[in-house]
DNA sequence: TTGCATGTACGATTTTTTTCGTAGACATTT
DNA sequence: AAATGTCTACGAAAAAAATCGTACATGCAA
């Protein structure tokens, strides 16, 4: 069973899977950059993400160390889909071509997904 | 000041947008289908996003005639623009062949995709 | 050994979101 | 006219999310 995670857990994942296992410290000093918040909140969302399933921890002496057992790649997926769903009447089409237009890409990401294209075509 | 619509809210305006001005009831017919919710619950939601600001309405005999003043493409902006963020690290392309790659789209829908590609790459 | 820094645990509060019951207005039906 | 159905208003509760204070343990430095 999937959850979905909050805005403030994604964050948090979001760290994790670039940083890959930390601690409390370093997630908050980093968040802290961005955001206003202190250190026994974000202390006490790790708490609830390792209730919920979504962290795993492990002992490291006196402190945590944790780890997303969400994949990156899962939660990607689950949040396109329900938005192409929600927001884009169920078509991918039409949210990439809304995401590219708005956004600027590189003569390379262009030509990496004009090939994606090439190769969804064929496999048809 | 851009007001962030909840998940509920989301719902009301996706209505909204497809049906065009709408009375209560209409909506929660329409949300019932999916949904199991009262109707005291749909109404209270949309005099809350009036009182935000998020939809006008107008009186029509005794009910109300409820329009979204936010705006689709908008919306579908600022929630892939804050995905595209926080979840594909400000790439766009990552997220459209994330996109592309889960989801079942056209022949047609592939080559509108591929010339808006081409068109990119004039503007450059 | 005293004090300070740094860690977790956890209760409690605040804020946000969702839900719904009840009351009152006003048509329409019987 | 009385009963019934359908509407809004609104308070309040429930549920979900976010925030933080305080307590307590432990390592380390003075």
């Amino acid at each position: 069973m999937y959850i979905k995670p909050t805005d403030s857990e994604l964050e948090i994942l979001n760290y994790l899977w670039q940083a890959g296992p930390s601690t409390v410290r370093s997630v908050h000093d980093a968040l802290s950059e961005t955001k206003d918040v202190g250190y026994t909140t974000t202390l006490k969302l790790m708490q609830i993400m390792h209730d919920k399933g979504l962290l795993y921890r492990t002992e490291q002496g006196r402190s945590h160390i944790y780890v997303a057992l969400l994949g990156k790649e899962e939660t990607q997926q689950n949040f396109v889909g329900k938005m192409v769903e929600t927001l884009f009447q169920g078509s991918a089409a039409q949210m990439v071509m809304q995401a590219l237009g708005n956004h600027t890409t590189s003569k390379e990401e262009l030509n990496e997904i004009r090939e994606l294209l090439n190769n969804l075509e064929n496999n048809h």
